[in-house]
DNA sequence: TAGTGGTCTAGACCACGGA
DNA sequence: CCGTGGTCTAGACCACTAG
């Protein structure tokens, strides 16, 4: 009848456990044998359960000593490609943006290459300060082409141009490269994040697919370097 | 007299033919019963080997079907957990290390929370400066904790310590956590990357954590801007 | 139906850590 | 020393896939 295995009952048992505080980082949990009697199950049984913990991040176990509680990081969920908009939210900021300007432009060769168009071929040119709670993070200047977009405006880019991707355009968003940098920031861009001209700023230049495997866009972008930082979780 | 458990030896053989290339992407390997015989073990021993791989990528399964190789993509790789040599490895950079120093210290606050020791416990301090191909690249100043490598010297960190780490120790490393920032050079950063005070440097804080779940090293290293730029493959 | 992997048992001996 | 997790056995029944 009950077609859910037992490792994965206490699995949940033990997940719930955490997210309710009732275990918290570096306390230990029951041993093996006492999870073998508590659900009255072999120890193999529990162990699959412990080692699927494990993997998934939640314990970690210490030989001779005993299974403890990881810490349970919100980091882990922000390994993923995210627009502006989208991770600022996450963390309770307010996202507005600043239109500098839009052009319909040829695409030259850098470009083109990145959008995989022929040159002269036509892309918008936009330029964005973005702010999070109403302090200049970054300038970003991006490319996407017109054969894609048709028509991109004020009001369009004012928003998260991901969303309307996505759920205007019913695009399909694949994945993204992307080159960081470390830069000093040209009199320019020093102006438009409001700091000095020997200021540090993070170089990101981003170059997204959607999942037919065409390029969309291709933004190069400079971030502040004393309100932005990148986390990335890698794995051997 | 022999230590290394069974399942990790069938891994290696599986892996190996992989590298190999006698099992390719989408080859079907031999089943559980038929590895149970041929290793003369229990099938709870191939499955655990099995799944280990499974849980690194390397293979796949399908109930009823059987155990398939993975896509070995080198994207896989790039925008996996490599060490500094063999990053520059992969390219055909030659790599040199000078250690600057190698102390045994009490870990304060900052240092014994990322390696979820207690404060003052034991750890190693070592300072480096990595060339490629003769030139300064990065300082890196890495933190470990005694209790986990017992004895660190000269001649271990000349070379590649995630090398150490793996064919030395026999310890499975799982993935890390790092955050990338743009900074000014210090004198001191300044002097042994061979650059003016003024430049900007890539400054990385890296987090990195064993298969068990328990953190191994905590690293803070600082780029050359104009030498190094990171790379990264974000899927949505 | 035969073969595959998924789940599970009831034991066993070992290596490690702490008292 | 004892309790912990690490490795391993020799079975069992089940669910899924294919011919």
């Amino acid at each position: 009848m009950n077609n859910i295995p037992i490792y994965q009952i206490i699995e949940n048992d033990i997940k719930q456990s955490i997210k309710e505080g009732l275990l918290q980082h570096g306390d230990m949990i029951q041993s093996e044998n006492e999870l073998k009697e508590k659900y009255n199950v072999s120890r193999m049984t529990v162990r699959q359960a412990l080692n699927n913990l494990v993997n998934e991040g939640f314990l970690y176990k210490h030989k001779g000593k005993g299974t403890f509680v990881n810490t349970l990081k919100i980091d882990k969920k922000i390994q993923g490609l995210l627009s502006f908009t989208e991770e600022m939210t996450l963390m309770n900021h307010k996202v507005t943006n600043k239109i500098i300007s839009i052009k319909l432009i040829p695409a030259l060769d850098e470009v083109s290459a990145k959008l995989y168009l022929n040159r002269n071929d036509m892309v918008y040119f936009i330029e964005r300060v973005r702010y999070s709670d109403d302090i200049p993070v970054l300038f970003e200047q991006l490319y996407v082409p017109q054969s894609l977009f048709k028509v991109i405006n004020e009001e369009i880019m004012k928003g998260s141009f991901y969303h309307y991707v996505e759920k205007v355009l019913h695009l399909k968003i694949n994945f993204s490269i992307q080159t960081i940098e470390a830069r000093l920031a040209t009199q320019e861009i020093a102006q438009y994040l409001e700091i000095s001209k020997t200021s540090p700023v993070l170089h990101i230049s981003l170059n997204s697919f959607l999942d037919n495997g065409r390029p969309f866009e291709y933004v190069k972008s400079y971030y502040r370097a004393d309100q932005y930082r990148f986390i990335q979780h890698a794995v051997r």
